[in-house]
This record gives C-alpha cells, sequence and structure tokens, in this order.
DNA sequence: CCTGGCACTCGACTCTAGCGAGTGCCAGTC
DNA sequence: GACTGGCACTCGCTAGAGTCGAGTGCCAGG
C-alpha cells in the first residue's frame, strides 16, 4: 500500500499548512496554496488514503485534515529538507556567545540563544562529568576538621563539595593530601577515576590514612554518583504562544516534567553520537510531555559528545527551521568549547 | 470614614471565603458561614460601604463581591494573623533540609520545599556575594598564558572564571600570584575588596605587573560587577491551579518576568532586615506581576542577612499560611548556613 | 485515473428565553 | 439610629433552536 509521489506531496503541504496557519486544512485550501496541478476532489480522495494509512486525521468529521504524530514523522524522515539559517540567524549566534566569560555563561547565553532563535522551550546540559578529565584538585581548610573540596574539570565545570574530617588535620597534611590526589588522579576521565581512588586509599597509611578515607567517599559520591549532571532550561513563556490550542489546554503537566531533572536528562542526555535526535508526540516516553516533540543532539568539540541540547514544543513546530537553529546552535557551542 | 468593628469581620470574612472557594461571595453565604450576628441586608450595607472604600468590587452587578488589592492590603496588615505551621511542615521542613552536602544542595532543596509547601512559585537567592567574604582564592594554570580563578567565599558559594594573561608565565609566577591575592584578600568582605585590589596592582612591578593588572581586572569584574548574584527557581507548574482564573487568563507575562534574573533580584533581592515583605498585585514595580503577589523575606545566621527567598502566587493566596512558611523556611535555611 | 457536481454533516455562531444568585432600596421595627 | 424583611431589578449563565458554511464522501462521466 505505497504512497505515491501525489500523496506524499499532499501530506507535506498538509503539515507545512497546518504548522503555518495551525487550523485544520481542507482540499480546497491546499490545492489554491500549493501547486498541484490536480482539482480539490482529487485531493480529496488522496487524504482519504493518507487517512485510513493515519498520517492525517479529521478533528471532527468535516473539518479540515490534521496531521497525526505518524503524519509529522513521515515528513520529518522523508519529506522535509532542513532549512538553512538566515544570515541573520548566523549573525544572531555568533554575537550571543562571543564575550561569554566562563562555563556557566556560555551554558546560560546558549540556553537563551536557543529559546529564542526558536521560540520554544530550550534545554542545555553541562558538559557531562562522567565524560570530563579531572584538571584540578584543590583542598581548602575551612576548619581542623573541615575541607572544602573543589575540582576543576577540563571542561571548565567546577564542582564543590564540603569534607567533614573524622578528626583535626594540620595543615600541612592537608598539604600532602592535595598533592596525592593530584598526582593520582589529574588527568583521568571522572569516569574512570573509581578504582584510582580506591589505589589511593590503600597506598597511605599512617596519620593520614582517616582523613583519606573520607575524602575518597567525598570524591566518589561528588565526581559520580550524585548530582552528576547539570540543567540549564529557558523559553517556558513560548509555551503559551498558540494560545492553548496546543498541549490540549493545559501546561500543568509539561511545566511539571521540566522542573524534574531527571526527566530533563533523559530528553537531553541519551546522546548518539551527533545525530539529530526527534522524537514526536507519542513517541517519547515520558507521558507528561506525549503532547509535545522534543528536538535534541549532542554537542562537543569535535566528534566527542559533551553533553545535550534541544528545544520542547508543540508537535505542530516547524521541524525543519527547528532542525537547523538546533544542530546550528549545538555546533557553535562545540567549537566555543574546544577553544578551551 | 472609619469602619467599624464589623465592617472589618466582613471584609475579613470576604476574604477568607474567596481565597477558600475562588468564587465571588455575597451576603448570604457570608452570614450562613460565618457567625455574624446580623441579617443579610445589614451586611449589604456594609459590603457598600467597603466597596466605596475601594475593599471590594462586583466582577458584573450583582454578583458576589471580590476583595480588591486594597482589601487584601488591609486584610494582611490588620485582620489577619500569621497561622503557626503543623507539626507536619515542620517535620517536612527539617527532613527536606537535613542531608544537604553543599550550598547548591541546600539552595535547591529549599527551593523545592518552599514551592511544594506553600504550592506557588517559589525562589531563592543564593546568599550575596557582596555580602560575603573571601575564604580563599585558587589559581589552577590552563595553559601557559591562561588561568582559572576560584574564589571561595564563606558563604559556601565558588565563582570560577577564565582568565586570560597578556603573555605566558611561568608556574612559579603563579605560586606567587596566589600567595599575594590570598595574603591580601581573604577575610574581607567583598563589597569591600575594590581599593584592596587596586592596591594590590599598585604595590607589585617587574615581571609579575602585566599578570596582576589583568587578574585584577577579572577579580573586579566577577566578584563585583558581573553574575553577582544568582537565583533558584521552581514550583512553575502552580501556576496553572486554579484553571486560569487567576492571573486573568494569560501566565505569558508572568512566565517572562520569571525568567528574568533581574526581576527576579529585584522581587526577593530588596531585602530590609528580617522583615517580612508582602506585595500585592499593584503594589509590584514589576508590570507583568501586577496581578500576583508576593511573598518574600531576608534569610541569613542571626540577623544578618545574605539573601531573599520568597513566593510568587496570584493575589487570592492564603497570606497567612503563605506567610508563616516563607518566614520559617528562612529561618531553618539561616540556621543551617550558621552551621558552615 | 481524474474531475465536476451534489447531497450531507456538523461545528461555530447567533439569538432567545428562563433561571437564579445577588443586589439596592425602602418602609417598618426595636 | 441601627437593623431587618420584603421586593423589584440586574445580568451572567445555560439550554435550545436556527442558520451558515467549510469541508467531506460519493458518483457518474470524461
Amino acid at each position: 500500500m505505497g504512497l505515491d509521489d501525489r500523496k506524499l506531496r499532499v501530506l507535506r503541504a498538509i503539515v507545512e499548512d497546518y504548522v503555518a496557519t495551525q487550523e485544520p486544512v481542507g482540499s480546497k485550501m491546499l490545492v489554491e496554496r500549493h501547486q498541484l496541478g490536480v482539482s480539490p476532489a482529487t485531493v480529496r480522495n488522496d487524504m482519504a488514503v493518507l487517512e485510513e494509512e493515519g498520517y492525517i486525521r479529521q478533528p471532527h468529521t468535516s473539518a479540515g485534515r490534521v496531521p497525526t504524530d505518524r503524519g509529522y514523522r513521515l515528513f520529518v524522515d522523508r519529506l522535509s529538507r532542513v532549512k538553512p539559517l538566515t544570515p541573520a540567524e548566523r549573525r544572531a549566534i555568533e554575537r550571543f556567545l562571543v564575550g561569554a566569560v566562563d562555563l556557566d555563561d556560555v551554558v546560560h547565553r546558549t540556553v537563551r540563544l536557543l529559546a529564542q532563535l526558536t521560540r520554544q522551550v530550550a534545554v542545555v546540559q553541562y558538559p557531562s562529568l562522567a565524560r570530563s578529565s579531572v584538571r584540578h584538585l584543590e583542598l581548602v581548610p575551612i576548619s581542623t576538621t573541615r575541607l572544602m573540596l573543589v575540582m576543576i574539570a577540563d571542561t571548565g565545570r567546577v564542582e564543590q563539595r564540603l569534607v567533614e574530617l573524622p578528626g583535626p588535620i594540620p595543615p600541612d597534611d592537608v598539604i600532602d593530601l592535595r598533592q596525592l590526589v593530584n598526582e593520582k588522579l589529574v588527568g583521568t576521565r571522572l569516569a574512570d577515576t573509581p578504582p584510582l581512588v580506591q589505589a589511593l586509599v590503600d597506598e597511605v597509611s599512617g596519620a593520614l590514612r582517616p582523613a583519606m578515607v573520607t575524602l575518597s567517599t567525598v570524591l566518589l559520591e561528588t565526581l559520580v554518583e550524585r548530582h552528576e549532571e547539570r540543567i540549564a532550561l529557558a523559553g517556558t513563556a513560548n509555551l503559551t504562544r498558540g494560545g492553548l490550542l496546543d498541549f490540549q489546554g493545559s501546561l500543568r503537566p509539561i511545566l511539571e516534567a521540566l522542573e524534574e531533572e531527571v526527566v530533563l536528562l533523559k530528553l537531553i542526555g541519551e546522546v548518539e553520537p551527533s545525530a539529530m535526535r526527534v522524537r514526536i508526540g507519542d513517541e517519547n516516553e515520558i507521558d507528561n510531555l506525549r503532547a509535545t516533540s522534543v528536538v535534541s543532539t549532542g554537542y562537543g568539540p569535535g566528534v566527542t559528545i559533551l553533553g545535550g541540547l534541544g528545544v520542547v514544543g508543540p508537535t505542530r513546530m516547524d521541524y525543519p527551521s527547528t532542525i537547523a537553529t538546533v544542530r546550528a546552535v549545538a555546533r557553535y557551542v562545540g567549537d566555543l568549547l574546544a577553544q578551551n
């Protein structure tokens, strides 16, 4: 039951018109606005087939057609070409990202930029710790029994954590500890540190040992388990455009989902190397987001992937330009981070 | 034109009922649900006066009355008593905040807790840098011409920033630099650092000077001007409760305002020492928030104030318990930070 | 296989009428 | 003078009826 060429053209026209007008599109409008070279009646027949196949549907008898999730999927996969960015957009990206002074700044600017360009909700993951390497570890004495551990990663991320020592520790020992952990850990990828940390503990004996034991558990906790990923979000106000027609009237579940870091990570974090990922409506595993589409990708210098970024919007979105924008922004950010 | 005691009781009853039911309240309901000891007709006369004075209004002729911003104001100032928290709520606060491992964690937990307890949008400012003191400055060489500057404040905040040096610098010089800046700056409040930084530059001569000049500008920028304040936000999904009746139907302007850090700081940051601040509807300087009320206060150990926190909700909110919750959370957080 | 024609459907909109909560006013009572 | 009961009135809300029109499905003919 193949769809011939014209039927595909019809589907494409329906998607494009619906995205543009936000209203169900009928056969007459369709032949008027696109050069299909056939009569409305013919188009109607095609539409009947498309509907039977599940690509479009009627909101109610005798109204125009609206694409289904499946219809969008086909559109994205086979009927659309990624729209090149306008020079103005390219310039906007460059201007926006130039002048970022540190990682926080880069991430914040990126997420705002993405929200602004796509006019949707933007999500950016900080460079994943697991994929970073240790650049430096610093131990700052807070009191005789407390240290502040600061880890600086090569991606620019800085994580800190308070260490409660089992007993008082002289300043010289702190210096020794610092040197020890730096010697062993600097340069290694965070994902690879656990065995090294273990080895460190085994290696140390004497007065330093108890402190090292506590330090090592904190190291493992901070660097590997907890909190490992961070996320920035922007553009939630964009959910209100389209006046509640999208999202079947309730922003509630979407806002709820967007507040859960875990959910966002699932959304953005599962990166297949440098591929664009488009999840349309029901394809989303997260129930609260079944009414939305998510366009995401990984970013990083060259082919390595440091983290993910993307946007969340109505299924009725302009996929070609959204995809183009997400891709372009990801590239720029990757390049930017490569400079560090 | 004084309001006698009964009129005030009527106003209070109107506010309480309207907050509870979300519907305009009429004279009959009022005498039924509150022991006013008079007839509906009398209450009607009182309501007429209250309306004339601008404390309540009718959405349309022949519907119940609704409090105006002015009415809420009177209610908050003179007619309500702060509701003590339930033991369950106290326990929730303790349980939620115990186990926070660092400042980020404390702030995130606090903001979520506040959103959950008040069922509104919560905003928490990180401890203000201007009110913190320098605990330690660290310089980590990234390359021969680049340093990472890490500043640890006594409030637990950690700020980092990349420093692009004018020329290559030997490792020993980095150590000297580090020692110099730490000697001069550790222990001083950030607000007081600028003259000291200036003095530092003047003091140094020779090979170290150019590096110190760059470093000093970065120090000033990072610590004083830029980025100075950070903010956490949670509970935006709560805006959707009350099904669009609040906020005259559009969340748009509110979501927009909440994304602007500057706006949030204005909201939360202007703390008068340890006082609760309640801004109702039109009293808000920020246009986009004219349809909301903001309850905020400062927090910090003892009487010192490190930052602000608060909630944003519909003018039609339960002021007594919201105020109680915000105050309680602020106290707990203050105590918690005192332990560092 | 495509097309023009035609009957049909059904949501959107308008209009009307009835209901009822709630009011303002007034005359009467304590 | 303050309060009350009674009463006419207002006006938003809802339901039902009627109309309009975009859009469809189907069919017969090219």
